[in-house]
DNA sequence: CTTATTGCAAAAGGTTTGCAACCGA
DNA sequence: TCGGTTGCAAACCTTTTGCAATAAG
């Protein structure tokens, strides 16, 4: 049977309520602030749990770490390949709206066969584009 | 000044002329019947070079180790998220044939910006489906 | 009282790196 | 000969696991 358990609750308050897509370690970092007790062990065993319940997304960024994304609506991600930080494609929002509705389109259409539609757009985001190969 | 060496040469031999992703770890074993002295170091390091050359693309699995992609063209990835196995979205083929194109057309209209655009589905492989949980 | 969940530390898995030997130009 | 490339082993980073202690129901 399923405990409640404050660590998770704070996993998932913090996921659910933000856009960017955070490490393990990140998470990990600014869940300490809150509860200094608790341990990475935990963190990535309620990541692994969320993520099969659905309610969290692992993406594999290029480079560095897994993130993951507390977000359900089906969405285009824009990934550093420089720094492998993960954002939701905002940026382009206007110009590829429609493949967002497309997404969810293909997903209704595949529905049974297929878990996830993923469409992801790769670059270097500005933060590194300033910087020559720091 | 950049070298021939055997040991590249049959790597890209290998990943341009194979419509699958192999590991890195399947891409050594098949070529140490070639070439029985070759190292795994030898492997990684050629695969990083040739991803940063644009000979070859790196995947990254839900499950498992990184898989190599030796073909240029923009196309689909169909991924299993209990094996890890990356096919080619063959099957799907007619019902998104022209989403292939439209990931064209994408990548054209954002060169400079975006480096590349990635469409891929998720879900359970045929081999995966068969076994319950094995 | 029972058992899911935790924190820690050790282990595992995948990839990278240092270095001496080797080989292509 | 010179410098890029290799193979090996050790190092590295991220994630998982075993286990005893803790806390939820």
């Amino acid at each position: 049977m399923k405990k409640y358990s404050k660590q998770r609750e704070l996993m998932i308050q913090n996921l659910t309520s933000r856009a960017d897509h955070p490490t393990a370690e990140e998470l990990y970092a600014e869940l300490k602030e809150q509860m200094p007790e608790i341990g990475m062990a935990t963190i990535y065993r309620n990541l692994n749990d969320l993520c099969e319940e659905g309610l969290v997304h692992k993406l594999k960024a290029k480079v560095g770490p897994d993130r993951f994304d507390g977000i359900a609506e089906p969405h285009i991600h824009f990934e550093c390949v420089v720094c492998g930080k993960i954002e939701n494609a905002m940026p382009y929002h206007n110009e590829f709206e429609s493949l967002e509705d497309e997404m969810k389109l293909i997903e209704k259409k595949v529905k049974g066969k297929i878990e996830k539609v993923n469409l992801s757009f790769e670059g270097t985001c500005n933060q590194c584009k300033g910087k020559k190969k720091e």
